[in-house]
Parts: C-alpha cells; sequence; structure tokens
DNA sequence: CTGTTAGCGCCTTCAT
DNA sequence: ATGAAGGCGCTAACAG
C-alpha cells in the first residue's frame, strides 16, 4: 500500500483533469470552483469531489499570469544575521501571510551589485511589490522611481524623499527613555552609547537630552560615544564611575553595552537598580533576560514596522501614494534595573 | 524630464513588445535573447537592443508554465525569531542565490495547521522543492510522502526515515568539546547544561561523556541539567563550587549558561581560563565575544547545514534520491575562555 | 446553467 | 535564418 493513489510521484493535476473526472468542461470546473454562481450546486459538488480526490491545487502561475498580479512580494534584506532584519521580516511576513500574499526572501548581505541582481530576479518573477529592510536606521540609497511595482522601505530609510520609509523613531525612544529614568527619581544620568557613525545612536542621544533639557537637566557628562559592546560599556563605566562617583542612572545605547554598565557597577560596588538604575535599548531578549537584575530596555517594536510596511505596500499595490518617512513610537519595557529612588 | 522615457509606471515590456520593436518575430526574438544559435548576429543584437531599451525582464511565470519548473522553492521554518532558523536561512538562500532560484519564505510559528496552510500554498505556486527548518534537534512530524515534490528537512529531522535530514552532529559536538578541554591538559571537567528534554542537551551531553570515557575519565559530578539561560548557570555553578571546588574545566550546555558560569567564577575568584576554562556551545557572537575572556564555544556550522540542504534539494530536484539522517560536523571555536593548564 | 473561444507571455517544433 | 502555429494552466468573455 506503499504507493498506491496517492499523487507521489506524478504531475499535479490540472483543471482539466478535473473537468475531465466530474464529466464537465474545463470552464465550468473552473466556475465551480471558484465560487461563480453560475453554476449547478449538483454540478458544483461534482467537480469539488473530482478536485478533492485528485489533490487539485490551481496553478497560480497560470492564475497570474492571466491577472497581472501575482500575490507574491520580494523581501530585501541587507543583512539577514543582523539583529534587526529579523523581527521585521516577521511582521512583514505575518502581515503578508495572513492574506494570499507569498515572500520572496533575498539576502543581498550588504552587496549594492548582488541587490541590483536580486530586484532583476525579483522583476522577472513579477512581484507586486518590494519591501526593502535595511540594518541601519541610516538612509540607504532608493533603488530608484523607475521601478514598475511599488517598493516600500523598512528600519533603513530611502535617502529619496519620495520613496515610502517606515523606521522606529530613534528620536522618541531616546525621550521616552529619560522620561522613565526622571520617573524613577533619577536626576543625575549618564549616557553611554555607541558608534557615533551610526545615525541611531546620534538621534538617541538627542532625544535623550531633549527630554533631560525639558526637565530643566543636562547629563552628568558629556554622552559618552564608543561602540555597540560590551567592552565599551565596561570601558566607559570605569572612567564614568572615577569623575562622577554619584551618578545615579546610565542610559545605555543598547542592550550590550548596558550589559558592561552593569557588570562594573557591580564590580565597584554600586547596587542596580537601587544605587543606579540602567537601561538599554533594543530590547534584545537574550541579553535582557539573562542579566541581574533583567534589563530595562526599549522596545523598537521592529515587528511592527514589519507590519506597517507590509500594510503600507498593500495599498501601494492597491494604488495607494504615499511618501517620505513615517516613524513609528518605540516602547520601554521595564525590568529589574531601573526602579525608584527609595 | 522626469517622467519621460522611464518604463516606471507602465506594464512591463513583454516579448512581443520587443520583437516588434527590433522589427522581427516573437520567436526569432526569443531565439535572440535565449542564446539560440540559429540567429544571425546582426538581428540578434538588434533584438538585444530592443529589450534593453524597453528594460525587458521575461516573465518567468510563463517561462515556468512552459518549463514545468519554477526555479523556486519553499521554506518552511517554525520559528523564524529562533536563533537556529537563521543561519540555516542563510546558508540556503546562498546556495540558492548563486544560480537562478528564489525562495519562498514561511514561518508556521511552530503550528501544525499554518504549516499545512503554507505547505498548501506553496504547492499553489509550483515551488520544486521544499526545506523544512526546525527549531530544535528533536525529530519533527513528516510532512508526508505524498507531495509532489522533494523535501529536505534541516537542523529537525523528520521522524520519518525515508526523509533526507541534515542536522548538525551534536554527538560529535560534545565529542570534540571534551577534546579541546583534554587538550588543555584539564581532567576535573564538570558539565553544566540546559533542558533535558531537548535531544541536544542529551546527545552533546552523550558524546562529552564518551570523549570522557574514552580518555579514562568521568567528570566531576554527574552532568547538571537545567534551563538554557545564564540564570541556572550561576545557580549550578554555586551548587558545583560548594562540591567540587578542584574542577579546573566547565562543559556548558550552550553559551547563555557558560555566560552565567563565567559571571560566578569569577565572583567566587576562580581565574578563567587558568583556574576554570569554560566553553560553551552554539558560538552565538553576542554572548561569545562579550564575555571576560571571550568565550571558546562550539559552533554548529549551520550555514553550512543550510547549504548542504539545499544541495540536496537541488539534486532530489534532478532525480537523485537520498533518504535518512545526515549529520554534519561541528568545530571549536577556540577564545580566551580556554588554555592550557600553567 | 454549460460549453466554446480567446488569450495571458513565452518557448519549441516545423515550415519556409 | 526567420516566421507561423501550438500549447503550458487558467479565467473571462461570449454563445448555446
Amino acid at each position: 500500500m506503499a504507493q498506491a493513489t496517492g499523487p507521489s510521484r506524478s504531475q499535479p493535476a490540472t483543471l482539466s483533469d478535473v473537468a475531465r473526472l466530474a464529466g464537465v468542461s474545463v470552464a465550468t470546473a473552473s466556475k465551480a470552483l471558484n465560487g461563480r454562481s453560475q453554476v449547478r450546486a449538483e454540478t458544483r459538488q461534482r467537480v469539488v469531489d473530482a478536485a478533492e480526490r485528485l489533490s487539485f491545487r490551481p496553478n497560480q502561475l497560470a492564475r497570474g499570469l492571466l491577472a497581472g498580479r501575482t500575490g507574491t512580494v520580494g523581501l530585501l534584506t541587507s543583512d539577514l544575521e543582523g539583529r534587526f532584519s529579523i523581527p521585521i521580516l516577521m511582521g512583514a511576513e505575518d502581515a503578508f501571510g495572513a492574506g494570499e500574499v507569498a515572500v520572496f526572501l533575498c539576502d543581498a548581505r550588504g552587496d549594492a551589485i548582488r541587490e541590483q541582481h536580486h530586484v532583476r530576479a525579483l522583476l522577472g518573477r513579477r512581484v507586486d511589490g518590494l519591501i526593502v529592510v535595511g540594518s541601519r536606521t541610516d538612509p540607504r540609497p532608493s533603488l530608484g522611481r523607475e521601478l514598475p511595482v511599488p517598493v516600500v522601505y523598512a528600519y533603513a530609510p530611502s535617502d529619496d524623499p519620495e520613496d515610502l520609509s517606515i523606521v522606529p523613531d530613534s528620536v522618541d525612544a531616546g525621550r521616552i527613555a529619560v522620561t522613565h529614568l526622571l520617573a524613577c527619581g533619577r536626576t543625575r544620568i549618564a549616557h553611554i552609547t555607541g558608534d557615533p557613525g551610526y545615525l541611531a545612536a546620534r538621534e538617541r542621544s538627542e532625544g535623550a537630552l531633549a527630554a533631560l533639557a525639558d526637565a530643566g537637566l543636562t547629563p552628568v557628562e558629556e554622552p559618552r560615544f564608543g561602540a555597540w559592546s560590551e567592552g565599551w560599556g565596561r570601558a566607559a563605566t570605569a572612567l564614568l564611575l572615577d569623575r562622577h562617583a554619584d551618578v545615579d542612572a546610565v542610559l545605555c545605547g543598547n542592550d550590550q553595552i548596558a550589559r558592561g554598565v552593569m557588570d562594573v557597577l557591580r564590580e565597584r560596588g554600586r547596587r542596580v537598580p537601587e544605587d543606579v538604575s540602567v537601561m538599554g535599548f533594543d530590547d534584545w531578549n537574550v541579553l535582557t533576560s539573562g542579566s541581574r537584575p533583567p534589563l530595562t530596555s526599549v522596545d523598537l517594536n521592529l515587528e511592527q514596522v514589519g507590519r506597517a510596511a507590509a500594510h503600507a505596500l498593500f495599498s501601494a499595490i492597491g494604488g495607494g501614494r504615499r511618501s517620505g518617512i513615517e516613524a513609528l513610537p518605540c516602547r520601554v519595557v521595564i525590568r529589574g534595573s531601573t526602579a525608584p529612588l527609595s
């Protein structure tokens, strides 16, 4: 009974197979299966049964050829392994997956040539639209205006303001982070952050300083830019404590830095969160949940970015036209590393 | 000059557009563009020019309809956010991307219903094959033998031995880890690992014990199974040190555990790697590079798994038939947390 | 209600 | 060397 009835090896059934088995014409079979009304109930049933029996799946290629739409979109990422592409990609896949659209995944590995190659391949496959996902928030070169399908940029905005880009609001992220620290009663706040070559570092910083200024405060020292690493967090904290022993909160540019900061604070005998509250950005679970105490962090809502990009692409395919950079809000996820001053 | 010549808004050019512009028939145009030999060089050039001018991209749907092959494959992952799917997916995308095949990405979110739904959708799009990527090495339900296209399972093997599965060799991973520690002159080795419900935990452990036994050794205590977390690593290390103060190496079930272990060792005044060498599994860069010292870890070579799966699928599409579970070797990445006994 | 006809865009015989 | 014709699987007009 191994290879008896199953369609295991053979070619997939076609509509005309179904029609023949049901004893009707292909046109009728098509109508029956697509819920067109001009079919007698009994006939429809016969067709449906036949289709069922043959495990018939309508060939979407043929359908797409006819319809002009394929129900596929291209997801062009510049670095898959990057921490940021994945949640966005999930959000997009999620938003699409509900409906009837399939996603082509392409990773250009940050290489413009390869990216161009992928775009051509995707257009050849007649995708209905494109989402371009970057790995950092700095603007990236536009794919151009000449493309025959709509494009939405996610995370990394296009450098062409005519394009539509969906990004997390980094300035606001910095702002809400400081707001949280202020709410904890912290006033001697330091800021240790990453590579100043990254717009994310500069914008988060900008938002943080603005929120401080709004409260009539300044940080205990100039923000320390460095690298996005634990090592930098440790090094910067050592310097910080030497000069400003009275610091009562450290806002870190990302979770890795925050881990380094917390380690050195602990070693120097500072209690977290009692003496010094610490928070990071990105809310990368592997880092935030394992630390002592668990790390408060700003979640960039990247899945939301992905979903928004997908929806925007949807409406663009439907003819809608938006452009410019749309920044989505972030949110503070409070864990043990921040707490009210006691 | 904004919207002059560009194909910006219009429908993509078709072969007959090209033919008309070149003043030849579609048949000739087709031959010319596909490098068929029965075309005069000058004619071919005219066609190529016309195609270029119209930004002509052959419609792969139409081509696939005719050819029976679509040059697409489905990548079915059970959890995208999971740490293990991504490198595999990259490897697969990589192996395919070089050629002319595009990858449909689907995330079933670990839900069998959704998975079935995606399989149907993919078959409807006439993918030439399927790669199923799991998030843990425990066997998973087969998609069945009835599918009209070949399937390769990656990371999580199918429970049907007739299917082909490509997985990392967890037993060997444990073995080479211990071999490395032995090479460092360590003999009082402890093993702190994760959830015993995971096959990966049990197999790595099995390999580790086997390698110890081969050297005529036993671990300083029974392996401690727990959770895949830093917290467990810390807790287990405290217990370990209380009972076996003479331990000179700890093999950890993953990098998170290893981080926890290192933290407590340091706090208890043990030097890493001098007094106690520590190593983990997975080689997750964010964890291994940030620790003090950087963590030696076993790289599961997941990209390689992905590439191998892609190649296997290729040959299966070509008619090749393999089955069973193929285990790929892992490798030790040596960093500062392990060193010869001084 | 059902069947016939005409393509969607492309490639492959088969004539010319 | 070139062109005309047929067909991949499907759907949307029309007829009947």
